[in-house]
DNA sequence: CGTTTCGATCGAATCGTTTCGATGGTAGCC
DNA sequence: GGCTACCATCGAAACGATTCGATCGAAACG
């Protein structure tokens, strides 16, 4: 840049205000510096240095897990989607953080956990010995996070309500693995059904939750609705509920969460839908006000149910 | 870090050693260091200073488009998967490239385009003037990048000999979006089939896929095969099929690519399996060798006829 | 016992920007 | 015409580490 600012006959001060635009240069001048810059092939501000400088990378961390996990259900991609929108916005980038390890070398602006029902994160001691801010997607929330949550309890409630209308009483559920928010799901679901059976507990994959529920069917339970954490285990419930000759939901009636689309389903799922997009905004907002040094409050964000083909009368 | 090494009475260059253990460090020594940055809640070098002075950030971009497109299909995932396996170990970190836009400014020391399909990058120049390693995967390669590919060519032509052997004479296939890939796949099938039937084209997305061959199948053309691009695309070819009354494959033999498992699927598709984590650490394979300033030679992997019950006589 | 060797430690230079406070000149005002 | 404001520009001081070459002791050697 030294090189520019000679070329262009200003002083590196005011080459470095050409580039970053964060003082007035005249126009002329800009003129000049970015035409020097373009002779000599400078390709702008090293971004090492300008880190160092700024005190800030402009790299945000996600902790999501391994990648084949997190974006198994399709119901994570979203999220991150409208995290990325924001972010990108602001001119930050998003590096996923596959597991919670080592990554303490790397220049994190502020790290994203979003490991859906992990609770404990190894890396946590060290961002808060950093300052590096946190946001927390569905806690549980640790000292100094910020937390974006839903309302789980409330779903699983409505999803339970709307079962206790169509007459069913006996009613199991399939859980996901032991989290914050599975703790919550269960809770509202006994709001209604204080003793629904759990059929048993899976990542929300389809292969996982078609071999759980398929040897809980195989017992002939009387139970006569299914509650499901996602819609991927929902979707998984029906196929396989089909395939051992009952109809849904004449038989069984089966009830996600999620509220995504299931193109390979010839019916609509009656879910819990959550807003996914909101709650990746949500987070990008927070994680930018953070950095910013703003404070951030924590957000919970409602759900609807939203009644479809795979729930009937009992 | 100065007060730290002031602390351990040692000077400052001492201490950096104690931290980076580039060079020897006396066991006691490196303990003092280490007990003085405790008492003093000093979390180690700053990232964004260490980059500077090392010239590098640790942080490797990936350009794979809009999440939400790009891991719509479960077999982009297990790649980019073993990509941040062999980066992590590495010590580095991979940050998402929504789409190819103004990541100037981020500190990326290479970067990775798995924009499948795309063929223009804004951001070329821009990384070619400062001189930012780049490799592709499945091409096209530009002048500087390296390329990962697999052998799709040769795929698609097993994949045609296949049918063709099963007595097929007439066959129509789905294609993905004019790509470097797509025209490879092609010309593979037309060594079997010239006159093969255009479908169509769409993403590799069950949804299209199920909306454009249901409007083919209605025109009830006399093809006794359709080959996809993707076992996504197959999968939902299957799906349309059977509801339009036709069995797969007495009716209908359906081929796709890729390789992954269709669980919701009660038959396993035929398919060209391709080695998708090998092709993620290739991938981060060359990555790193060029950040380490080594060559890195181009990669084409081989791929294999996988066949399943999608596929039958004429 | 003198000399060589080697490992641990240190000082100082360097990485390439951004930004603070100061300076100089010009325009507007009375 | 003199005075105040203001804008564009500049010089110099950070930002916080890493690393090269030099120095110093002590161990090893003959």
């Amino acid at each position: 840049m030294a090189d520019v600012a000679a070329r262009a006959g200003v002083s590196l001060s005011t080459a470095s205000l050409a580039f970053s635009g964060n003082k007035p240069v005249s126009p002329a001048t800009r003129e000049r510096v970015l035409a020097a810059a373009a002779s000599l092939g400078y390709a702008g501000p090293n971004p090492l240095a300008s880190n160092l400088r700024r005190g800030r990378s402009g790299v945000v961390g996600i902790a999501v897990g391994r990648l084949s996990t997190a974006f198994r259900d399709p119901a994570a991609l979203p999220m991150v989607d409208a995290v990325s929108d924001v972010l990108d916005a602001a001119g930050f980038g998003l590096l996923l953080m596959g597991d919670d390890a080592e990554h303490a070398r790397l220049p994190l602006d502020a790290v994203i956990y979003d490991i859906c029902g992990r609770e404990t994160w190894t890396s946590y001691d060290d961002l808060v010995a950093r300052d590096v801010p946190m946001v927390v997607v569905e806690g549980p929330a640790w000292p100094g996070t910020t937390l974006i949550d839903i309302d789980h309890r409330g779903g699983a409630r409505a999803l339970a309500r709307h079962l206790h209308d169509l007459g069913h009483r006996r009613v199991a559920t399939l859980m996901l693995e032991p989290s914050h928010p599975q703790r919550e799901r269960e809770a509202g679901l006994r709001e209604v059904f204080p003793d629904a059976e759990v059929v048993g507990s899976c990542a929300s994959d389809h292969d996982a939750a078609q071999a759980i529920v398929s040897d809980y069917l195989a017992a002939e339970p009387d139970v006569t609705a299914i509650v499901c954490q996602s819609d991927v285990q929902a979707a998984a419930v029906v196929v396989e509920a089909r395939r051992r000759g009952l109809d849904v939901p004449g038989d069984l009636s089966v009830g996600g969460f999620d509220g995504i689309t299931t193109p390979w389903l010839d019916l609509e799922l009656t879910t819990v839908e959550q807003p996914l997009a909101d709650k990746g905004r949500a987070t990008a907002e927070a994680v930018l006000a953070r950095i910013a040094g703003e404070p951030a409050h924590d957000v919970v964000l409602p759900v609807v149910l939203r009644v479809g083909g795979s729930t009937g009368p009992a």
